[in-house]
DNA sequence: CCTATGACCGAAC
DNA sequence: GGTTCGGCCATAG
């Protein structure tokens, strides 16, 4: 018999993560960051565990450093040593002035 | 393919 | 308490 299309069609790679609207990698680090509950925060190291990649922490904060989506409270994911990490909207500071507006205990 | 970058992590000092 | 260093990993060029 002809064995047709047993494998992918694959269409260059790349391509085909574009079309999916963006990396997957990055895709799931969002959705896990915008479901992040008010009033609790997450680590670098969480999220990137959620999202499959437990390894991939800093990959986590690059995600978030180039998003500028207000849909997504990155303000919410903060360093497992006790740190705030960093904040592209405000710095530091005004990071923790948002968590704490929200109830989080630092 | 290879290099550089970065809102990280954890251990070591 | 702090700083430094090596490892780790996805993205951009």
């Amino acid at each position: 018999m002809l064995k047709q299309h047993q494998h992918r069609p694959l269409q260059t790679s790349k391509q085909s993560l574009l079309i999916n609207s963006m990396t997957n990698f990055t895709d799931k680090v969002r959705g896990v960051v915008k479901n992040i509950p008010k009033g609790s925060v997450m680590t670098y190291k969480e999220v990137a565990t959620h999202a499959g990649h437990p390894k991939a922490a800093r990959a986590v904060a690059n995600t978030m450093a180039k998003n500028f989506d207000v849909k997504i409270p990155c303000h919410r994911v903060i360093r497992s040593d006790g740190g705030l990490g960093g904040y592209n909207r405000g710095g530091e500071k005004k990071k923790r002035a948002i968590l704490k507006s929200e109830g989080v205990t630092l």
